[in-house]
DNA sequence: CCAAAGTGTTTCACTTTATGAAACGGTGTT
DNA sequence: AACACCGTTTCATAAAGTGAAACACTTTGG
């Protein structure tokens, strides 16, 4: 996919990765911390920030830390395919989120990862905080498991040979036999649950969007904790799940992929 | 604000501008156009391209030109001020679309423009196409109009001194006295309107959104053709708009400025 | 009250890095 | 077969970014 030979930009690289320490959990940084964090030079730092505030692409607050400015928001707005989808999505996932009582996400493969591309919270106190634009592994999620077991097989091999099944609870399926058994039982059964296999108390369920051909495009999931989780309510799920699925599969029925 | 003395990175301003020229209108590029639009060299342009593919801020599609990336889309999302305020919008200004019937903006006044924070749109299928993240003047849009009429004295002095009145229509207020003029008004009876000011054929009406102090922080406003307006439906729209308002308030009282 | 430790910012000699004209290898068109 | 277009690569040249140290300022603590 990327190509290490080539030659890049440096300077765009670093001003990236600054971007990219922007996290929702760390929201602003100083010049010196940031520096520390990256690993580049303080004046190298300073400089980038300079030049990426000079654009409004970082903001300088009053505190003299440094946060992430409007016109990053505003090109963020500005990407054509997650855009389209952001809006013709929110209404259906929010209905589901609201009858289902909690937290939906969109999402797709990616990457050899499940990128989350809309959600409707929870109004519940007690939610997941997966974020819009952020990335899980697939093969410890609902969504990775499921979107990667309707995959066409060729790709579904292809990324299976990739992809480190590395541990995040006890439960996570580190063996490649027993995922493979799991895609199996996901595609006859139509729906993918995970339990506590990528946090600890935390469910989701997860039911595919095809387009018109059929084929996977995306997913929607619930996830939740697994002290409001029951088992007898799976075929609950699944019909309101469903009931978000059939608007969104109007929406999508032409296109290949998201 | 900015100081062009400064010395900023070179290779990150062109990585930006290049960036911008990703719009709504236009959202693929190819390097030879690009570099054309830019004014940057082919060369430059496509290593800077090249640099930005290899992040996931841009995207080569299959047909060889370039699109906004799925790693921009994720930066965006992460602007903390801006993704609460799109979050606890979302729901009121929906509603407020569903009922006037017409498109709803949510607007801050930023760098001496009108900057939109969350939009609900129209089901109509003609409806304006302001997007999220864009800026329009104050002086020729019914949100400036408004925002600038709310601000204080002082405020409103300064940026009255820097805008430039410029003629979007032969309906705009190209003359400082007359706009000082429609501020008293705006201010006096609490909403502001624009009869095609900014663009032929469109109507827009703004009511502001104060904080617990009583100032305004936003406003937000309804759009749509001038065919659909009517005057004696005035009260009724300010009606609709001040449902949304008054839960924004409750979600905003604590906010100095957005 | 002064010293120490923190902050963001500026400087300047050094050298790494980006630059751009031209050539390259494609593909599609006339 | 000649042309025109595309994205890509090359390489000598020149410009641009780099980083240690100094600076100016604020906050902290004995």
């Amino acid at each position: 996919m990327s190509d290490p030979d080539k030659k890049v930009n440096q300077s765009v690289v670093k001003a990236f990765a600054l971007l990219d320490a922007f996290t929702n959990e760390k929201t602003s940084w100083g010049v010196r911390e940031l520096a520390l964090k990256t690993g580049y030079n303080k004046s190298t730092t300073y400089r980038l920030l300079n030049t990426l505030a000079s654009l409004n692409i970082v903001h300088q607050n009053s505190n003299e830390k440094y946060s992430l400015g409007s016109k990053l928001f505003e090109l963020g707005n500005r990407v054509a395919i997650y855009k389209a989808i952001t809006k013709s999505t929110n209404a259906p996932i929010k209905n589901v989120a609201l009858e289902i009582q909690e937290t939906v996400l969109l999402s797709i493969l990616k990457e050899d990862q499940v990128f989350h591309i809309n959600k409707a919270d929870s109004l519940h106190g007690l939610k997941i905080n997966t974020s819009i634009g952020s990335y899980q592994p697939i093969h410890a999620t609902a969504s990775g498991k499921l979107l990667l077991a309707f995959s066409k097989r060729d790709i579904q091999n292809e990324i299976l040979k990739r992809i480190q099944l590395t541990k995040a609870t006890q439960h996570t399926i580190t063996n490649l036999k027993s995922l493979k058994k799991e895609l199996d039982t996901i595609l006859s059964q139509g729906y993918a649950l995970d339990v506590e296999e990528f946090e600890l108390g935390l469910v989701s369920i997860a039911i595919p969007i095809c387009n018109k051909s059929g084929n996977i495009i995306a997913c929607i999931s619930a996830s939740g904790p697994l002290s409001r989780f029951r088992t007898e309510n799976i075929p609950s799920y699944i019909n309101i799940l469903q009931k978000g699925v059939i608007i969104m599969e109007e929406e999508f029925k032409d296109f290949d992929r998201l």
